[in-house]
DNA sequence: AATCAATACTTGACGAAGGAAATTATTGAG
DNA sequence: CTCAATAATTTCCTTCGTCAAGTATTGATT
């Protein structure tokens, strides 16, 4: 946000992004929230209202016994401005608009035939100008863009630093973003993304920590704690994937024995399922239509995969003690077959009170991911 | 510390903390190190220097190929000010008087002959009257006292609200111990306080984030974030003794399988000592010895342990990603038989440069819980 | 209707915290 | 002896947010 004269910087982003993630709030209640004084509250409100961004609802019936002065909340006006959000995968591109409450207004998608950087800003672009330039005259109020990409990502300078799925190494996105589209760009890892957008607008919402976990061919994790990412200190952090949770398992790619991924991974789950069936040339889809159909063998294959996430969704909690964790992924479009069993696993060794950390499980659409790219970018501006 | 006209607090308690953690630094490096103005700096050490808690120490000799002023580093006095620490276990009191520099000044202990609050707050305050009247005239300059307890403490209270071992429920400890010593009294959970200490004090001082692990009849762990000590959003975190590692695992009184605790507590390690040397009355202590005369059954035992602990290592360093891990606790006792197989467990479960996160494992003299507990004093005064 | 208590919000005065930049201090090198 | 380099201090100023007093708006009570 700009800076203006008579305002507090610090306070506005505070109040901004506790409306945008806790709903219409009164200024009382933003005080409480936030340890503010209502003083504090009422001048930072006002120069959001000022610009936009934020409006006064009308005021509400009073609750309590006696009378008072009815209070008037604060709420987002997302039509105020919007966000571009792509994901790059390795064979396309997945690109959302999303207005300041996150919610998607526009959406797009683009093969890939390769993942060379030319290629895929080439591609970047015209997904850019397909979405802004199609109905609703969305540019005139679109000036950012985040970018989610799998791999080893530094925010601060937007460099791709490594990314093994689309072989890029050291690659400057932002800057390179920024000269193509004119917006202001925002990179970050995938997973990091996707929580920061379950954190500020899905189930994580107003949690001081929060876990989620995707399920797919691999098995991530992202983590607040404190209100904020953990990014780890040598750069590892959340790899829930490589947990070890069967000393006698087997081994995984990475070199440990039984970890959560070598088991539960969709690779893992077909190659188990294949051995299992006999059948050397059944895909992810066949094993979860036999297991569907009541073949206990692979059946089990599912059941053990769900035990253990579970057992790592525990390990998780009995470590850190989320508010909540959330787990998704395309993996779970066999959420059926998984559900159960990942609670049995996580009941199981969720150490006492950890027990109680509320699981959400549930596939999301394969675009959440460019709408994480998008809070990204929302995020950016919020605290910038 | 007490506010005074022309002062600034916050900086204050920085720079107080950074010149304790971080050894003698010039006022420049402090400014670097904690993001402040030299200005800042400036004002923050002249109120502590002129208390006595910091020092000027004699430039030291230049570095670089110029000139230039030489820093005066600041370092802290640690005579200025005592603080009490005692760990009270089920059988006895450990009390050790450190000074501002968490160096062991005195130490003290007294049995317990059971764990009522009434007997226990006697002792306590008959080691507190030994431990300032000895030699040194300690009571003058001691104000402070930390406790540590096993258990479910609620330190802005000091209230122990669960404590399995000594069987208490909503003790007030800080409120009785205050009335019976005079003494400001804070209450921490005992590897919250070890934690701590080591983070300040020990092998953590300076990390940003930070794990210590503790091996013993229980397997705990304090974790640090961000700078911060993880409590758990459900009071549940660093419960490393029940992550599950291996699914066909042993069942553990928790109701997990697999757990490390109930494979490598030392608890654990006896039973499976005497089920395999099919002596039933085998001790912990004889289970070393077996193993150390070249017991192969024996030794397995040891090593399985090893391995789960190393597990549950690399699952802490693979989930959060700290600086570094300190491995300690009486079990490690038998450190010679351990640490090898620690070693080799976590860098086989270790995710990429999550394997680069240097691991210390190493005994640490049971006095060392009673310097946490002073160690929480000392950080109750400087953050206060 | 007038008043009162309760609650929500606003305003003005003030103080705490720390930054920017000029100033002083102290060294080694030429 | 001067200059460049680095360290510490001082002065002045901005930012941020609190406190306390006031305004606004309601339901309940007289």
């Amino acid at each position: 946000m700009f800076a203006e004269p008579e305002t507090t910087a610090p306070a506005m982003t505070a109040v901004l992004a506790a409306v945008l993630t806790g709903g219409p709030l009164s200024r009382v209640a933003l005080a409480r929230r936030l340890g503010l004084s209502q003083a504090a509250i009422t001048r930072a409100a006002q120069p959001l209202i000022k610009r936009g961004y934020l409006r006064e609802l009308a005021a509400t019936e009073r609750s309590g016994p006696g009378a008072g002065r009815p209070a008037s909340p604060l709420a987002i006006r997302p039509d105020r401005e919007f966000f571009l959000g792509v994901k790059i995968t390795a064979d396309e591109l997945i690109g959302v608009v999303c207005d300041l409450g996150a919610r998607v207004r526009a959406a797009a998608r683009r093969p890939l035939t390769g993942t060379d950087v030319e290629h895929v800003l080439t591609e970047l672009g015209a997904l850019v100008d397909e979405l802004l330039d199609g109905p609703g005259n969305l540019r005139a109020r679109t000036r950012r863009l985040g970018l989610a990409v799998s791999g080893d990502v530094h925010r601060p300078t937007g460099l791709v630093r490594y990314s093994p799925f689309l072989r890029w190494h050291d690659v400057a996105l932002q800057q390179r973003a920024e000269q193509l589209t004119g917006l202001a760009v925002t990179v970050e890892n995938d997973v990091k993304a996707l929580t920061i957008a379950e954190h500020w607008f899905g189930d994580g919402a107003g949690a001081e920590s929060f876990a989620l976990v995707t399920v797919g061919t691999g098995i991530g994790c992202g983590l607040v704690v404190d209100g904020k990412l953990v990014s780890g200190a040598h750069g590892v952090a959340g790899e829930i994937g490589h947990l070890g949770v069967d000393v006698n398992g087997p081994p995984c790619h990475c070199g440990g024995r039984g970890c959560v991924e070598a088991i539960a991974g969709t690779d893992a789950i077909v190659g188990r399922a294949r051995e299992r069936s006999g059948r050397p040339d059944l895909t992810f889809d066949d094993a979860v239509a036999l297991a569907r159909s009541g073949n206990v063998r692979i059946n089990a294959v599912f059941a053990e995969a769900g035990l253990a996430i579970g057992c790592g969704l525990a390990a998780v909690a009995n470590l850190v003690g989320p508010a909540r964790i959330v787990v998704s992924g395309e993996g779970l479009a066999a959420y059926d077959l998984f559900d159960e069993h990942i609670r049995t696993g996580f009941e199981r060794q969720a150490f006492g009170a950890a027990a109680t950390c509320p699981l959400t499980i549930r596939p999301l659409p394969f675009e959440q991911w460019a709408r994480g790219a998008a809070t990204v970018s929302i995020q950016t501006f919020v605290t910038s």
